[in-house]
DNA sequence: TTGTACGCGTTATCAC
DNA sequence: GTGATAACGCGTACAA
C-alpha cells in the first residue's frame, strides 16, 4: 500500500528542503546526525527509490544495454542472450532486446527506436536481409550518434566497431580434418547461402581442410540450402536435398553440416536409407542447440560457445561505455569452437 | 557526422523559442506555414528525434514493458519471449528482459529494477524457488505501486493479477487419453515435484484419464523427475530412472512425459531396451521444443502454443496500460493445447 | 548545517 | 503567431 514516493513528497512530509533529503540519502556529512537519521528511516519505511527515468535524463546515461537479434526462437540466440544478460546484471545494466526477424526494415526501426536515448550501447547481429542488401547506414548513424555497437557472429565488415566471432573457418577445418581422420574422403558438406559469412566462412574452412589432406573437392558434395517456409516444410525440402545427394554420389561417407538440424536430417536420411552411423557414415555439425545431445546416436559437434560469445560481447560494450577517453580502437575477439565428440563420428583409426 | 540534436539546439541555431520549435514540429498551426516549414526542414536535415528519456519522465510512462522469466535458454521461455515482443512492438512498445535463473533473489532483484520507473508493466513467470518459498512480497509490492502484473505458465495463485495459462489438466487427460485408446494401458508418467503447478496439474490429468477409462494408478508408474546440475548430468540421472522402471515394471506400454527432454529420453532408453516404438511402447509428451520433431521415431507432443502465451499476455497487459479507468478486475486466458500426432504413437484402434 | 538555483529535454499553459 | 514559464525527479554547485 506504498504508492511511489520523491524526494519532493519527503521534503514537504519532513519540512525540509528537497536538497537536504537528497544529501542525507546519500549520507553527506553535510547535514546533521539527526536529521539525516529521521530522513533515511522514513524514507526506508516508505521505501524511497530514485527515479531513475530521472537519473537517466541528468546523467544522459541509461544503464540499458541495446541487443538486437534476427531471432530469438533459436537456441544460439537464447545463449548469446544469456551470456549477455548474466554480465549486464552483474554490472547493473539492464537489456532490452528488439528481434529484428531477419528483416531489414525491422533491424532498422529496432535500431533506431532504442539508440534514440535508451540506451547506451548496441549489440546486435545483423539479419539476413540486412546481409544481401548491404545497407548499414543505420548502423553507421548509431555510431555518429555516439552509441557504440558491439557485433557478433554476423558481422559486418565495412563498419568499425568491436566484434565478436567464431572462428568459423578453422572449427569447420578441425571438424572436417576430424572426419578424414576417422577415415572419411568422400564429405558432404551441407552450408547455405554465401552472402552469410558463417556459409562462406565454414565452406572455406571446409575446403582449407580437404586440400590439406590433399583432397580434391567434388562439386556434387556441396550444397547450399537455403529453405523458407514453416518448419515441417524446411525439413521435407532439406531432407529431399540430402536424399538427392545421396542417391547421386553414393559412397559419401561423410558429413559435414553447417548447423545442428542440417545435421541431424543428414543423420536420419542416412539411417533411413539403410546406411549405419557411424559405421558407414560419418556426421559432425556446427551446433547451438540441444538436438546433438538427444539425437541416436547422439551427434558430434562443433560448441559456438554461444553464452561465451554473449557474455564477451557484453564485456566489450561495458568496458567501452564506462572508460571515459574513448581512443578510436575496436576489438574483435576470436570465441575458439571446440569439438564435442559424440556418437555420429568413429574414433580415429590409429595407424 | 549527425550528433544528437535537441528542440535546444534547433531553436538557438533558428533564433526562436524552444516552444516555437517544439509547436511547429507538431505541425501546430499557430505556427505560421513559413516558419514550420523552415523547422521542419531544418529538423529534418539534422535528422531530430525527441529524447525518450526525457518524454517518459514528462508523461511518467516509458512505453516498455518488463519481462521477467526462470530461464531463456529453453524453447518454451523464448517463444514467449517472440510472442510478446512481436505484439509490445506493433503497438510501439518495448521488451525490457530479465532473467531469474530460476533464483528467488534474483527474481526480487529484477522486479524491484524493472518497477523502479523503468517498466510500465510486467510480465513474469515465477522462478521455481519462489515457488518453494512462497514469498510473494516483491510482486505485491509491484502492484500496490501501480505497475500492473500479467503472469503467465508458472502462475501465483495467492496474487491477484491478470493470467496467462495452459490448460494443463485437459492437455494431460487428452495425452493420456490417446495413449488409452491407442491400445495402452500401462501408462507411465514422467512428471516433475508437485510444487510446479505444472507438475501437479500434469499429474492430475494423468490420473482423470485414466480414472475415465476405470484403470487403476499404479504408483510405481508415477515418478517424479528432480534432477539438477549441467545438461549431461541431468541426461544421465533421467535415464537411470526411466530405466528403472522399465525394469521393476515391465509391462509398460505407454509413457506420458511433463517435457520433451523426458519423452525424447523414455523413447530412447526403451529403444536401447529393445523395446519397439511404437509399437510396444507409446510415447506422448508436453512440448515447448524442437526436440519432437527430429527424433527417430518422430514424438507426438501436446504443443502448448508459447508464442501465443506470449502474445496473449502482451496484449492482456498493453489492455490493462491503456485503459484510463481501471476498475479490479482481473483476467485469466486459458491457451488451449493441441496434439501433434506424429510417430511415437500408435493410430487409435477402430473397433 | 541547510536551502536556492540550475539543468537534463520535453510539452502544456498562458501571456504578450 | 510567438515566447516565457512551469513541471516531470534528481543531483549538485553555490549561496546563506
Amino acid at each position: 500500500m506504498k504508492p511511489k514516493i520523491t524526494l519532493k513528497q519527503i521534503a514537504r512530509e519532513l519540512d525540509v528542503s528537497i536538497s537536504t533529503v537528497s544529501k542525507a540519502l546519500r549520507n553527506d556529512k553535510a547535514i546533521s546526525q539527526e536529521k539525516r537519521d529521521k530522513i533515511q528511516a522514513f524514507a526506508k519505511f516508505y521505501n524511497y527509490r530514485p527515479n531513475k527515468i530521472a537519473l537517466s535524463l541528468k546523467n544522459r546515461s541509461t544503464k540499458t544495454i541495446g541487443v538486437i537479434i534476427p531471432e530469438i526462437v533459436h537456441h544460439f540466440f537464447a545463449k548469446v542472450i544469456s551470456g549477455i544478460e548474466e554480465v549486464a546484471a552483474s554490472k547493473g545494466y539492464n537489456v532490452l532486446i528488439g528481434v529484428s526477424n531477419e528483416s531489414f526494415d525491422r533491424e532498422v526501426i529496432h535500431t533506431e527506436m532504442l539508440v534514440n536515448s535508451e540506451v547506451d550501447g548496441l549489440i546486435l547481429s545483423v539479419s539476413k536481409e540486412t546481409c544481401q542488401l548491404q545497407d548499414y547506414h543505420h548502423l553507421r548513424e548509431t555510431i555518429n550518434q555516439g552509441v557504440p555497437i558491439v557485433m557478433f557472429d554476423r558481422i559486418v565488415e565495412e563498419i568499425k566497431c568491436d566484434r565478436v566471432i567464431v572462428d568459423d573457418t578453422e572449427g569447420s577445418r578441425k571438424a572436417v580434418q576430424k572426419l578424414i581422420d576417422s577415415g572419411c574422403s568422400n564429405i558432404l558438406l551441407l552450408g547455405t547461402k554465401d552472402y552469410l559469412n558463417i556459409g562462406r566462412y565454414r565452406k572455406q574452412g571446409y575446403l582449407e581442410a580437404l586440400e590439406d589432406n590433399d583432397i580434391a573437392a567434388n562439386p556434387d558434395l556441396i550444397i547450399k540450402i537455403d529453405a523458407q517456409g514453416d518448419a515441417e516444410a524446411v525439413l521435407k525440402s532439406i531432407e529431399q536435398e540430402i536424399n538427392e545427394v545421396f542417391a547421386k554420389v553414393p559412397n559419401v561417407d561423410g558429413v559435414f553440416a553447417v548447423n545442428e538440424i542440417y545435421g541431424i536430417t543428414a543423420l536420419n536420411v542416412a539411417r533411413k536409407r539403410g546406411l549405419r552411423v557411424p559405421e558407414d557414415v560419418s556426421v559432425v555439425s556446427f551446433s547451438d542447440g540441444v538436438l546433438s545431445m538427444h539425437s541416436r546416436p547422439s551427434l558430434t559437434t562443433v560448441n559456438q560457445h554461444g553464452k561465451q560469445m554473449g557474455a564477451t560481447a557484453a564485456l566489450l560494450l561495458i568496458e567501452k561505455l564506462e572508460t571515459e577517453f574513448e581512443e578510436e580502437s575496436f576489438t574483435t575477439k576470436v570465441i575458439q569452437t571446440e569439438i564435442v565428440e559424440r556418437d555420429s563420428t568413429r574414433k580415429p583409426q590409429l595407424a
